[in-house]
DNA sequence: AGAGCACACTGGCTTGAGCCAGTCAACTGA
DNA sequence: TCAGTTGACTGGCTCAAGCCAGTGTGCTCT
């Protein structure tokens, strides 16, 4: 051991973090802004001496580190950096909801200056899965809930993104009947008007965070570029009488959205 | 466009994937047990009949899923999963503290059979981040904040882990003349009973939560592994005056921590 | 005008070679 | 006995070359 030799005198680096750097260092100074397509893999290697497999490993780690997106066949951009999304725990509130008439979701991306886009993709009775069963209460191995999956889209001026997927879960026996269990349109309020209407207002939210890298499906779903997280929440809709009516499992991007809450500390 | 010949008949794998595809099945399986050492590059390479450079590859994909564990020098070595510390939002309740004596964080990592260690690393009066004094409402100018930084470990059988990284900035006008603004020890209850002393109880909590990937000095600083997101939480405690008296910035490890909230929903 | 093709780009992936740098155990010599 | 060295492993990184697969442009033929 003893005396490793770092730090000490000129630094030598290995040439695909040395090309990292200088294009990192380019990216963060504005030199390349945003949008701009870098040079191919090819030309970088040339202008940097170095194999094209070494200007690839830069340019891989750059990716990894979501400064820029590669596209098969076109080239390499400067990724644009997004304002985060924040879905707050005002989400759920009834006051809200009646003042402003647009779902928090709408709300958020109207300060933004994006237009949203909400997708009801499917409607099902469908036998739980466990982590929900146990939430709800309800028979895991009947097809005690209905499932709702809802796509949340956002658009600019450029194109349009996935933020966010949610699959809700609700017992049958509460959804029976009622357009929870067959129609994408929810009318007036929303879900969570129709749940106030059923005898279920929200009178507490249980919210089970995590984040992790997407699975392989969800890359491809969310259209996911490199290096970018999800965020998984696991949100339970409780009543007054401490029933749980409404599971929901949203995962969302994590360079897109975060999570606001504001919340009273009990007892 | 038309007709991509996409699924249709035989699969035609990459040879790269295809040796990851076989290992990751064996590590799901249970075939290669977490802890185990996989063959080496070289030893992989002979037996899917590629170059080394393709069972690397292999091996990058496995470790960007966090499926296992490179060491230099050493080898591969599956990766063992780790049940995830939740952190709630009982954490800052007066009720929980008073009744067990354990801070939120022993208590959770207790209840894994985990040994928890935390280490006040420093304490100095500083000028705030400008996302700070905003929240505190303090002087973006001046040396207003004091900030402390705790880390937290965890420890099994086989090692200690940083879980999480917490500053915390506390108005020097609060902290003034207290054990906050001196001392690592913080006496009977923690920071918390500290602040009621002061006269600011807390009655709200304001979470802002992101995931992203660690710099590169949160990989140095937090050990973590290849293919970890972290989550960042921005948390601010607030007094039944409306006053924001502390924020507390915590960088966790996703793989290790996720978040628990259970509140209620207001108007 | 329009459909279709050819070609010149782009990145995607593999090969096989070589050298560097940690790790660890076995050996050597004071 | 034990410190130090050696050498056989491990992964880390680079090179140069080649072929495959998307993308987009411009030309050609109808």
């Amino acid at each position: 051991m003893s005396e490793k030799p770092q730090g000490n005198g000129v630094e030598k680096k290995l040439p695909s973090r040395r090309i990292a750097d200088e294009l990192r260092a380019a990216i963060t100074s504005g030199e390349l802004p945003e949008g701009r397509k870098l040079e191919s893999e090819r030309k970088l290697a040339e202008r940097f001496e170095s194999a094209r497999n070494t200007a690839r490993e830069a340019v891989r780690l750059l990716a990894e580190e979501g400064l820029v997106d590669v596209q098969h066949g076109r080239g390499v951009f400067v990724r644009r950096k997004r304002k985060l999304l924040r879905f707050g725990s005002e989400r759920y509130s009834k006051r809200l909801r009646e003042q402003t008439g647009l779902s928090p979701y709408r709300a958020e991306l109207a300060k933004q200056g994006l237009t949203p886009r909400v997708d009801c993709t499917s409607i099902e009775r469908v036998v739980p899965p466990s982590q929900i069963a146990e939430r709800l209460e309800v028979d895991p191995g009947q097809a005690s809930v209905v499932r709702r999956e809802n796509w949340y889209y956002a658009s600019d001026d450029q194109a349009e993104y996935v933020v966010q997927v949610g699959v809700t879960y609700i017992p049958w026996l509460i959804a029976e009947g009622s357009v929870l269990a067959t129609s994408a349109k929810m009318g007036k309020g929303s879900l969570y008007a129709r749940f106030e209407d059923l005898g279920h207002p929200m009178a507490r939210s249980r919210e089970e965070i995590t984040a992790r890298m997407p699975s392989q499906e969800e890359v491809q779903g969310l259209k996911l570029p490199d290096g970018v997280p999800v965020i998984d929440v696991l949100h339970t809709g409780i009543d007054p009488d401490g029933v749980a009516f409404e599971v929901t499992r949203f995962v969302m991007r994590a360079d897109f959205g975060g999570l606001d809450y504001n919340m009273p500390i009990e007892g």
